[in-house]
DNA sequence: TCCGTCATGTAAATGGTTACATGATTCG
DNA sequence: CGAATCATGTAACCATTTACATGACGGA
């Protein structure tokens, strides 16, 4: 972030959220301790702020140098967690109408973070045009799109299979009862 | 996972593993301190295993209910972390064949995973037919399916863009050189 | 003057991996 | 008999969040 232009800790969080917040994030827990360590190992250096107290970060040639080669290094693929699927993996334990409850309730949270995005791609390809950075910007955000979308097609699916699940459990009480 | 069969804490490690691998994953360091935590506080017992020193933990009737209640909890979203999407965000500090090269290798892993996927699907529906879990089961495995899907369409779109980049930037470079 | 925001920081707790140590059992 | 696998566990370390404490500054 500090590439992008100097800042405080406290900017450098709104700067995070609001650009890469959708795949990744920094508490002021890490943020400040990080800071100083970069500073102590001579990558950032720190200038008065505006503000008695506060400072202003930016990042050295050693910084940036350093930066360039972490860049080029292939990252490795995480761990995924995913505690909804863990979830729905026990289904057979809860009943379908609560599944479903929890399904459509994650697909509502899709649904939002997909017209964030859409907002996003817009907006920034006005406000940033001809910056070196936006085409690479915009793919961050297309990553999001394809993969939101992908999911709420997932969760439909997943909800009209579920709700076919609860109408045949619902058929075999009302054969037990009639039988 | 003991809901499903008594196990020893090496067993489980290897249920999760190949089971729910794609969206979970827990080490011994985690595995074995729990175990001892849940017997202690009652959700799980422990029995003498087949041999020394061995044990296998099975679900209590207490564990069985505190495992309902948690799985009526919805899921709050987790902070996703994405080291490529981090990378590609400031990849007008790096040549875009070095970016590609990123995309490319994990577009590789996805396409692995796709594979996987649909033979566990074919495998699965084969093996567990009938069993009261298989459809929950084929539900997660369909999540890894469409998701991934949805990635290797965004790694094609992206490598596209940035080939389109280098070639732009090889025009300019013949430009100066022939100007 | 008081509230909201800007701003920096630390301590405690949590969550998790990795490395290490140890030993039993099985199979070729 | 040696290697692979089954099996349990602990200690060190790393990453991260949350809660707390403190205070400056600007504007209503």
């Amino acid at each position: 972030m500090l590439s992008l232009r100097a800042m405080s800790g406290y900017e450098l969080r709104q700067a995070i959220e609001s650009s890469i917040g959708n795949f990744w994030s920094e508490s002021f827990g890490q943020i400040y301790p990080t800071l100083k360590r970069l500073e102590r190992d001579g990558f950032v250096s720190a200038d008065e702020g505006g503000r008695a107290g506060s400072k202003v970060y930016s990042l050295t040639e050693s910084g940036r140098e350093r930066l360039g080669r972490w860049l080029e290094v292939m990252p490795q693929p995480q761990v995924p967690r995913n505690e909804l699927l863990l979830k729905l993996f026990f289904g057979n334990l809860l009943p379908p109408e609560r599944l479903s409850e929890q399904v459509a309730g994650w697909r509502r949270g899709l649904v939002a973070e997909l017209t964030l995005y859409q907002a996003r791609a817009a907006e920034l390809s006005k406000r940033m045009a001809g910056r070196p950075g936006l085409p690479f910007w915009l793919m961050t955000l297309r990553h999001g799109e394809l993969r939101t979308k992908a999911l709420i097609e997932w969760c439909d699916e997943t909800l009209a299979q579920l709700e076919a699940m609860a109408r045949l459990k619902d058929e075999s009480v009302f054969e037990e009862v009639t039988r």
